[in-house]
DNA sequence: CGGAAACTGACAGCAAACTGAAAGATCGGC
DNA sequence: GCCGATCTTTCAGTTTGCTGTCAGTTTCCG
């Protein structure tokens, strides 16, 4: 597997890198956010180990950023910080796992053979959807062609429906996505985003379940 | 999202079953393994929670029992032993996330959309009944391949139908599901929804025992 | 054939959902 | 830092269609 390790202290990342590369894997090694940009614009990588604590800048700003890039490549973090805050806010960042250290290599070993297990053949699908093409990676929607712009929520609830077609959404549950547990809503932010969508999208691609939720009328294809 | 919870510790147990229902989840609650077994034969869950130490047997054999036969689907393992092999073992039997007791709630919530978001895609098994192919999850049925819809009060009867197979209703049970306990109803509401449920899905579907309630015709398959 | 049980179509009431507008928050450029 | 533009949330008024009920009819079985 190609990897991409950010990590700034020199001994763990010998560490890490030999013993990936015992375990098979090919490891490029860079010690900052800056450096970890360009490593990843000039070459593809099947997983990222990402050291928050980083010289440069921020490691958990360079994981935004990649994601909403419309990045989907793995990511597991590393780093000493052991708050719970800490934890979510990675996950939530688009972290695919969390390593606390000191970690043990054969620990770090067994997570990626994890992820590499659960994103095995994952090309980039593209949905359909009547006139809709939806890359769910670069977070891009065309209409009819023409592209639509959506705004984040928009985007955030929009997905929630593409990544499970035909599946019902109850308005919890798309709350939940949108407002991560601990932030309440009392309105109905959810009525209002669904009726941004239908205008954006056509007015029959969200389908109102009266009293149960939301779906996403069926996709045509997955390419 | 329909989740399973392994835990035999009620403390705990109720703990997690009240957050995750304040996320928006549904949850089956089984104490042991061989409930475990059972639950999920009986019907698809999108995401188990799994105790390793349990009265009746070890949680990491039926992980790895259910990862044999093929079951892929989500699992996040939550026990009281940290040794780093203990993390290893249960990573390599299958697990797609570990958290070590006492855990944050929180936490556990950021893991579970985590899984959410990693899975999502992954088709729900489906149940077939003559030419209809429901799925208990999404809440969505085809019926000859085309969606049908249907309405809050018709789903919760009909549901009722799917999860117990070719097993007789009387009418004062399949009342007591659509009106929990308190509120009565003092009319043919039951008939009138068989009735409403027939026309969208087929006469056949549900046969009348005269006297006696209601039965689904025998589904089938599980696929 | 008679009576009970089940079925059906129609309908009013009401909670859920929709919509447009405006206030509040956020982010960028200068 | 200030201002303007854009996105987000709230609110109130309107619309929609599900729900429970009833009356009349049909079906079943002794």
């Amino acid at each position: 597997m190609r990897m991409l390790l950010v990590e700034d202290d020199p001994v763990l990342g010998q560490a890490v890198r030999d013993q990936s590369a015992a375990d098979g894997h090919s490891v490029d090694w860079v010690k900052g956010v800056g450096d970890a940009q360009a490593a990843i614009l000039s070459a593809p990588f099947e997983l990222v180990l990402l050291d928050l604590m980083l010289p440069d800048g921020r490691g958990l700003d360079f994981l935004k950023a990649r994601r909403a890039a419309g990045d989907v490549t793995p990511v597991i973090v590393l780093t000493a910080r052991d708050q719970i805050s800490d934890r979510i806010a990675a996950l939530d960042a688009g972290a695919d796992d969390y390593l606390v250290k000191p970690f043990d290599l054969f620990e770090l070993s067994a997570r990626i053979r994890a992820v590499g297990r659960r994103y095995a053949g994952n090309p980039n699908p593209l949905v359909v959807v009547a006139d809709l093409e939806i890359d769910l990676a670069a977070r891009s929607i065309r209409r009819a062609g023409r592209a639509v712009q959506l705004t984040r929520r928009e985007w955030s609830l929009f997905e929630a429906f593409v990544q499970r077609p035909s599946q019902l959404m109850s308005k919890p549950q798309l709350e939940e996505r949108l407002y991560s547990f601990d932030a309440e809503v009392e309105s109905n932010t959810i009525e209002v985003y669904i009726g941004r969508l239908r205008r954006k999208l056509g007015a029959h691609i969200i389908e109102t379940v009266r009293g149960m939720g939301y779906r996403l009328g069926a996709p045509e294809a997955h390419v």
